[in-house]
DNA sequence: ACTATTCCGTGAACACCGTTTACCGTTGCA
DNA sequence: TGCAACGGTAAACGGTGTTCACGGAATAGT
């Protein structure tokens, strides 16, 4: 009973956090990654800066679970994404769900650059990698990966084999292995991973603006491109 | 003459330029990207920060040409790689340059997210975008986008047509032509653009540490990949 | 050779930042 | 009722980018 009784002052500290994210987050979104900081959200929130030591040790901690908090909106985007094409075949799932991770990402490019801007140590407001980033960002990619597994999962009771293109990757896949057990074939983590970088290159550059040089509407491009990559899953 | 006569104070200021930009390289590659700091780089240097804005409007405008300079870097390396190979077809050496930038990425993590990382305005020591960055990596563009033209100029040559995979993306490259004009086909602008974005991709991942979860020697993967992409090329 | 000007550096100051410390009123619980 | 934990503040430290007034040194002009 004790966790479902939040006990009052446990209420008001939850609203407080909560409070304290959303201002965190209004800033991100109005300035940037580097608007965000301990003073301004202190001022949003209506409180000086010393007191956000009482809910987060940092602001590095902050930004952490805000980053976290972002992953889980995305996953939840595209999760729904998902879900309202439920019965559709896994492949062209999977489309659907990468035009929601650019819908998303271009709805939010400031939440992007956050999330997806430069993670090593050193940048701004830096979300320091480890358990808490990590989950958040595995949750997210099982949202695709269970959708591809399931693909390859068809094939395989079709009696389709999935091979690796070169037997050489055999080997590479054991951080996998270790994180997540071995219950898919090397060639759908294979797939898995290059089907993603390559639309995280896609977004990423478009997002970032990096196109604009050269083209006036990315959805053409992105449709094509994402054609040619679930072409090379089908096959 | 004038030109070639630096006058002893411009020489001067010249070595002061570069000595200052060396501090700050040297203070990206220790610390990374935040690690760049006016005063800082002063210290580095022997003076104090205000004298800085003799040399530079802004640390802003320091950033801004130092990227420049590691875009030329970057360029140099890859025109390197590019020249040994100046004997092979031109679709084995965009592999090699391909391998080239990743070479230079891995060897020069924290360059590369200063130059790659979110180019959203907002984000640490941030390089606006606008002419002087935008040549430089233009330039870079063009390092590969000359070999590819090559290729593609071969093809042609051999009448075979290079045709774009939709029609539906002639209307959208107006951008590129008004920048660089229309010597080039739409179809070469599609498969270059789609090729980098597609390198961008993996590389990044793989410098950002983005795949530590799941494979630990990315090389053979990248070698696949690339096989598959210059395949693209080829057919 | 003397003067005027431009250049190059300094020190002080302002406004911001993250973080720590000491302090204090309020709240919740035994 | 007392006591301990909680949640907030003010002050301070060291860091940041940037501006300004000042002065000395090197250059340019006559």
């Amino acid at each position: 009973m004790t966790a479902t009784t939040p006990s009052r002052r446990e209420r008001l500290r939850a609203e407080t956090v909560t409070e304290i994210k959303d201002a965190a987050r209004r800033l991100l979104v109005a300035g940037g990654p580097t608007a965000i900081s301990l003073r301004a959200i202190a001022r949003e929130v209506g409180m000086t800066a010393p007191a956000l030591y009482r809910y987060f040790a940092s602001l590095d901690a902050l930004v952490t679970t805000l980053v976290s908090d972002l992953f889980e909106d995305l996953r939840a985007a595209v999760a729904d994404v998902s879900a309202v094409h439920a019965d559709e075949d896994p492949l062209t799932r999977i489309g659907h769900m990468a035009r929601g991770f650019r819908r998303w990402s271009l709805d939010h490019p400031a939440e992007f650059a956050l999330m997806f801007g430069s993670p090593l140590p050193g940048v701004t407001p830096l979300p320091q990698r480890g358990p808490p980033l990590d989950e958040a960002g595995a949750r997210f990619g099982e949202t695709f990966f269970a959708v591809m597994s399931e693909h390859y999962a068809r094939r395989s009771f079709a009696g389709e084999p999935h091979e690796l293109p070169d037997p050489a990757l055999r080997e590479i896949f054991r951080p996998y292995i270790e994180n997540f057990g071995d219950r898919f074939p090397p060639a759908v983590i294979y797939f898995f991973i290059t089907s993603w970088t390559r639309l995280y290159g896609m977004v990423a550059m478009e997002v970032f603006g990096h196109l604009a040089w050269a083209v006036t509407d990315v959805a053409p491009l992105f449709e094509v491109e994402l054609a040619r990559a679930l072409d090379q899953l089908a096959r």
